[in-house]
DNA sequence: TCCTGTGCTACAATAAATGTAGCACTACGC
DNA sequence: GCGTAGTGCTACATTTATTGTAGCACAGGA
């Protein structure tokens, strides 16, 4: 655990800086499985196909340091106000990728 | 370039081959870079903080291949009709990055 | 005590990204 | 014609990220 900063924070631009976050693999992957309530990192290792505890643990650590997600004793990791504010970002992504889908079987 | 289909598309749910492909490095970058008009290889590898050329044009032929953008002879890659569909998606993300900084200094 | 589950870590093996260099092709000016 | 500059794209060695397996310490509950 090195390097500490987000890649893209240095241009002074966040929205570059969040896309790099995002595009992190599992990164997007993660807080989509967030959507319904909080996951245990266990749980959370079983939704994202079996993801390795390194890089989900690394990635959590990420999301949390972003104040996206938090670690709530007892129930797992949940989205913050914040986190459920960018999850929304991406609600239409799910009627969108079946549209995608069946472009792409044409 | 030996593993061509989308990872997660085996579930059968194409919100998750989505998420696995906008999820890899530079990918969702790419997309953003793209929302005023066609780039470049070469502009589009300057606009990203100058990423290999290597993962560039890995990039550029799967989203080629996901139909999310085309090569447009003389102009470069450009979005298609879903991709700027899919862009429009991330358009509030410029907003929420602003107000996720903001949160994150203080 | 002995389970079971939690968050989390070590470490070697594998896969992906980087950086540098360069190719073939096209279009332009001379 | 010739050189120059731009395009999309590739090779290859190095560095970095991810995987897979195993396991730790801790906190309940039976």
């Amino acid at each position: 655990m090195k390097k500490r900063a987000v890649r893209g924070s240095r241009t002074g631009r966040p929205v570059m800086a969040l896309l790099d976050l995002l595009g992190r693999r599992w990164t997007l992957r993660i807080l989509w499985e967030l959507r319904e309530g909080p996951l245990t990192s266990r749980a959370l290792r079983t939704a994202c196909d079996g993801a390795s505890p390194t890089v989900m643990q690394t990635r959590l650590t990420e999301l949390r340091e972003a104040g996206l997600i938090e670690l709530l004793p007892g129930d797992g990791y949940g989205l913050t106000a914040l986190g459920l504010e960018l999850n929304e970002t991406f609600l239409p992504l799910h009627r969108f990728a079946e549209r995608w889908s069946k472009q792409m079987q044409a």
